[in-house]
DNA sequence: TGTACATCAGTGAACGCGCGTTCACTGATGTAC
DNA sequence: TGTACATCAGTGAACGCGCGTTCACTGATGTAC
């Protein structure tokens, strides 16, 4: 039953979208081949004709979540005054919707303490996305020099993760909505 | 080779410890009973002489980290002004032995994205401890009301974390110092 | 363009391994008289 | 206080299971003439 290169083409995008999502869902340690394979319609078996390792999945899972939070951001940033563009990105990043949507969430809020326990190629990655989204933030702050804007962002960012990341282990409602708002209001300063 | 009641309750604090180290340090899931009983002394049988499951002592173990970690803050703060103490909290927290002893370090920066997906007991036990440190930094605030100052402290936190999680993802040793540095900025403002 | 053969995507069984958990056993500790 | 017995902390082997990885097989696709 081979299959074309076109349909095996699509077969590997889809493999590495079910890893994007089963991973930041349920972790990279706690994700087995087998459920990446029957996520993404297959058996677990051809996951070898496709990547030579889990980590190699690992890395790749990681840039696509990576390259799509990023694109998500560009997009709402788009067209919008430094200061509208801010505020969207901050607000959506601290919603109650990015917090419930782990598995299509911001790779380094879904999986950031894994993230340091992956190998260097994975951590290359997101460190590369990390600096996508710090330059994405910088752009929107015109009320200081570039290289102020810049240092800033990091903070911003920092505070954007941490604000999701202790959304999502709180067991009350109230708190984790308190948590979100609180963090929005620091880094907007409104 | 029964042991004295005393030894057995010394013992069973010695696989607590080892498993608040050892899960801070590899996460939980890739810690394996057999490592946790290894790190303790003792061949992985005894286990269940001392805990009902795995999931027990995971609880168990982040409920001390997280007793350490406050206990640590709380003496750091003790005999200061609240902005002094407040500055050595962040300052601390934000720090590159902080960043670089994760094995020591807050389960919260340690075991973040981990939490979440925790059981129950052990999420309320995380929650416990946030609303602890939440509050000792709120205790800090006294340039605004005390409910005011409860609420920064939410976001104050989630900096904290987030700028730790992120400085420990980063293969760039200038990128990680920079992260630490601009998050401490962003809390103390100045 | 048709034909013959090589390729290889996907299947499903199997590999060794380490996981969480259980258990028979040991001998020092604890308890009852 | 001494003695006899029950308890149980810790050991080390074993359990079934799911993991990442490998492999023989299949048949449709791709290639060469």
């Amino acid at each position: 039953m081979r299959k074309s290169r076109e349909e095996a083409a699509a077969t590997r995008e889809r493999i590495v979208d079910a890893a994007a999502r089963e991973f930041r869902q349920n972790g990279i340690a706690e994700t087995g081949l087998n459920d990446l394979m029957q996520a993404a319609g297959l058996t677990h078996g051809g996951f070898y004709k496709h990547f030579e390792s889990k980590d190699q999945v690992v890395g790749e899972a990681v840039k696509r979540s990576g390259e799509q939070i990023l694109a998500d951001m560009e997009s709402s940033a788009d067209g919008k005054t430094p200061e509208a563009a801010l505020s969207t990105l901050v607000t959506k990043y601290l919603s109650a919707n990015h917090r419930d949507c782990v598995g299509e969430a911001c790779p380094l809020s879904s999986l950031g303490t894994d993230l340091r326990r992956a190998d260097k190629h994975t951590r290359d990655t997101a460190t590369y996305g990390l600096k996508a989204v710090i330059a994405l933030v910088a752009k929107q702050i015109t009320d200081a020099p570039p290289d102020e804007a810049k240092k800033r962002a990091h903070a911003i960012v920092a505070a954007m993760v941490g604000g999701v990341v202790l959304s999502r282990i709180v067991n009350n409602a109230h708190l984790s909505e308190m948590i979100l708002r609180e963090t929005r209001k620091l880094i907007l300063k409104q």
